[in-house]
Order: structure tokens, then sequence, then C-alpha cells
DNA sequence: GGATATTATAGGATTAGTCATATATAATAT
DNA sequence: ATATTATATATGACTAATCCTATAATATCC
């Protein structure tokens, strides 16, 4: 499971509490892997009894006690091992594509309605990575290196080029349907 | 729940079982849709449950008997209700990435590495992809019109675009970072 | 003769992820 | 005065998906 050597490799930058990595998931990574607060949560608690990481509470006065979790030894060699282990290829489920494998039964401005809806869904997206650049400036912190920042941004890049082509796709698609090339029913 | 839809969208082509759809699946949408053998028997059963599909015993002598399932009226409504909503949204998580935005702590040659494999493995599903043409041919008979064929490509064309631009930029990241782009630790 | 593949359906167990809700305090906005 | 937002953690219920195994007949390969 992913969820848990992500949140290692964030604990390997510094200590940190589940109420901390859900912000930090979600000005960061959220664009490739969103992270449900109940399940960071859980994900903790599983971390800890496996000997990855360890908690301490740390009291506060005007608000409520933060359970800080710190990496152990044995976090980083698991981080360490993850990370030269290649993943279970996964083909991740597209649900835009399967409403347009079974398209053909509507009309033509039906057809390009679908498509005009996942475009402009990638330009929102487009437009939210522009962002992140700003958003990342704020946890450059956490960056032991700008080697570690450079990986960061490459998964930015990797975001935005991914859905550039993609949009590139469906305006090819809405040109060529509005041109008359979308077969009869 | 998407599987619903795609079970649906393949029986208003024509009666099919369990069997057959599997073989379906995985001859033609696999590359954004895969299903999993025991998920298509259980879905048909929560279709029928649900009456938006009919079953049939159809029996053979030498062979299991087969359930056939055809398509309700019902089912045809549902289907078309779907069709025209467009999906949540949904970020799908992405392994690779998650392993590049934390590769910061490796050395450049096991990056690299990183990126080769992945490099591999998009080489090998653009590989995939163009057998798709001659397996689809097998199934045109589904195909009610040039129109479904027209979308069924359409979604290949989708995946091999992705599939082209995610392999475009792994291969500039490699030659970056061979470039001395990537940080010192 | 024995092993494996094909056709055909089904259920148990488990995991990952989602959604809703609960609890508690303090600060801020309207 | 009231409502909302931020800080902080946690559990219950559920769905989707995956993996494994079982069953049963026939056909084919070595």
């Amino acid at each position: 499971m992913s969820l848990e050597y992500a949140i290692l490799g964030f604990l390997n930058y510094k200590p940190l509490s589940g109420y901390d990595l859900k912000r930090i998931f979600d000005t960061s990574v959220q664009h490739f892997w969103p992270a449900d607060q109940s399940q960071i949560y859980r994900t903790l608690t599983r971390l800890t009894e496996r000997g990855w990481a360890e908690m301490e509470i740390v009291e506060q006065s005007d608000r409520p006690d933060r359970k800080v979790y710190h990496i152990t030894a044995a976090g980083r060699e698991a981080l360490h091992r993850w990370l030269l282990t290649p993943p279970h290829p996964h083909i991740p489920r597209n649900a835009d594509l399967i409403q347009v494998f079974f398209a053909g039964q509507l009309s033509d401005d039906e057809i390009v309605a679908i498509f005009e809806r996942a475009a402009e869904r990638v330009r929102g997206v487009l437009k939210l990575y522009e962002r992140i650049p700003q958003q990342v400036e704020a946890y450059r912190e956490y960056m032991e290196s700008p080697r570690e920042f450079f990986c960061w941004m490459l998964t930015l890049e990797a975001g935005f080029k991914s859905a550039q082509a993609n949009l590139n796709w469906l305006e090819d698609v809405i040109r060529r349907i509005k041109n008359g090339e979308m077969p009869e029913r």
C-alpha cells in the first residue's frame, strides 16, 4: 500500500501529526495521490504497530493535544526498499472513456457535450496546477535539499504534461466531430 | 458504479453471459476499465435484482450451462441516463509518481533506473495498443453501426496519445538527468 | 495415462478507499 | 449573539476491487 510509504516519506523529512500530514497531502501530491483524513490516521496507527514510526503526545494548552509521529530506523529501511521496488502495474479506471466507449447511441450534440465538459474539467485541473508552485514554496522547508525539491517539481510537470496532452486530444475530437467525422447512426 | 453501466452497455449490443463479458472486457476496454471475473458475475446478479437485466439459462450438453443475460427496457433507460450524467471527478493514484516524489534520497543512477523502468512499461503498453485494432475486428459484430465503432476507436486513440505523451516526458527527464540537471544531494 | 487448457459459474476473505459523523477548544467573522 | 472556521483525533459503515479457491465437464497435448 503506497499510502504507507508516502506517509513514511514525509515523516522522513520531519516528525508530523496526522493533521499536518493531511494539509501536506492536500497541497503537494493531491493531484496524483489524494489521501482521506481518516485513512491517514488509521495508517499512522498501523505504521506504529509495525515499528516503522513512533508516536509522541505533545500537550497543548489552547488546542487539542497533538500526536506527533517520527520515523524509526526500520521505517527508513522500509522506505528505501520501497523506493527501489517497481510498483505493481495498475490500470487506473477512466470513467470519461467508458462513457465515450458507449456514446455512439447518443446524438452528435450530446456526444460533443460529453467532450466539452471533459475538456472544461481538464482546463480546471490545469488552472489548479498553475497554483501549486506557490503553495509548494510554503512547504519548501520540509525539503532537505534542492534535489528533493527537483523531484517534487517533476511530479508537477508530469501532471501538467498529461493534462495538456489530454486536453489537446479532447479539443481535437470536438473539432473532428463538428467537422462531420462522426459516422451517422 | 461504472462497471454496472459498462456491462449494460455491452448487453445493449446483444445478450451475453458472464463468460462472454469477461472475454469482451479483456479485448476491448481493458486498458481503461479492467474487470475482474468475479466482479462481473456479482454485478450481473445485482443488475438482475434491480430489474435492469434478465437471465435465461441456455442448456448445453457438452459444457456447463450458460446463463445468458439480456438488457430490459428499464436497463436501457438507466444506460441512457448514465450516458448523459457527468461522472464524479476522480483522481487516479499514480504509484510511479509517488515514488518519483520521494526519489531525491536515491543516487542519480537509481533515479534514472526508476524512470527507465517506467519508460519500458509504457513502451510495453504502447505495443499492446498496437495489437488492439486487430482484436477489435473480431468483435466488430457487436457494433450495430460504424458510429459505435468510431467511439470505440476514440478510446483507443485516447490511451495511445496519453501513453505517448507520458513516454515523451519520461524520456525527456532521463535525458535531463543524464545531462546533469538533477541537483546534488 | 496424466497434465493442462477451455468453457462456465460462484463464493469467501481481504484491502483500499470513501463518507459521515463524533468529540473538543479557540479564534474569527458577521 | 451566533455562525463559521481552524485545530486535532477517531470510529462506524459501506463500496469497489482483488485474490484465491471451488466445482464440473470436455478437449487436447505430451
